[in-house]
DNA sequence: TATTTGTAGATAATAATTTTCTTTTAATAG
DNA sequence: CTATTAAAAGAAAATTATTATCTACAAATA
């Protein structure tokens, strides 16, 4: 995460403890927590921090492009330290959100510029199912 | 439109004037309008309706199946009568959302049932970029 | 035409997120 | 190593989209 510190570094952002422990919380876990899901993780070892704090911290990564924020159609985003261009898929029964790993979908936005006069920057694809463990469940 | 009205009565719902109201202007648009746009659009035929009202509908209305909710990563919901699967691009912009029309996407449910062990049943592809007329402005 | 049941509309409530303001703290210079 | 300063934390209030509640009304059916 030395690179973290040098981007902080350029501008002109204090790298608090806060700070780096979500970003580093958000980089150890698969599981695209909440605002509200980093808040209830973090408090044993932050009990002063507010949820205040998540955000304004979160909004601050998102603008460094270090953390994406997704939109599952849940009421409240979700968040990725993951920034490399990958679909996700959100299990309709538990609410999960995973990962869709090792597809390549990167030829997405070229396939769509065929179609649209928009200068196309990126694309979030969502896929919408039932993940093995609340299919087994249903059985 | 005249499956709205068997639709509705298979369901035992009530066909009001202002839920054909918003149907019939979600119809007519491409503007994937939001709760409080569809408000204001129909505030002038319909003085009396309520937002709660629009919400109301729109719900119901997702539930039959003829609506669909945008997640365009605004703070609010957009809507589409246009129920078909298909691609939206956002502009980053001014904050429109058009369709992506003519292109077929339908493959993606396939291609991504190769890399996971989720039982796929929808998915929601969206583009951010600049419209045309932002292009031009920013020239 | 009466009756039933669902709905409109007004309003209050909820919940995620943002803002404000004061105190604290990280980074830098001396 | 300390003083300084600008940014950030934290607490609380504010905002905003959406939902729930409740009463009067209206659509469908008998």
């Amino acid at each position: 995460m030395e690179n973290l510190t040098l981007l902080f570094k350029e501008k002109n952002l204090k790298l608090t403890p806060q700070r780096y422990a979500i970003y580093k919380y958000l980089k150890s876990t698969k599981s695209h927590p909440s605002a509200e899901m980093i808040y209830d993780n973090l408090k044993a070892n932050y009990p002063t921090m507010s949820l205040a704090t998540i955000y304004k911290t979160l909004k601050t990564l998102i603008e460094l492009g270090v953390v994406i924020e997704l939109n599952v159609g849940e009421d409240n985003f979700r968040y990725d330290a993951n920034t490399s261009q990958h679909p996700h898929i959100i299990c309709l029964s538990c609410g999960r959100v995973d990962d869709i790993e090792n597809a390549d979908f990167n030829f997405l936005d070229d396939e769509a510029k065929k179609y649209t006069d928009y200068k196309i920057d990126t694309h979030q694809l969502y896929f919408y199912g039932i993940c093995p463990e609340c299919q087994k469940k249903s059985e």
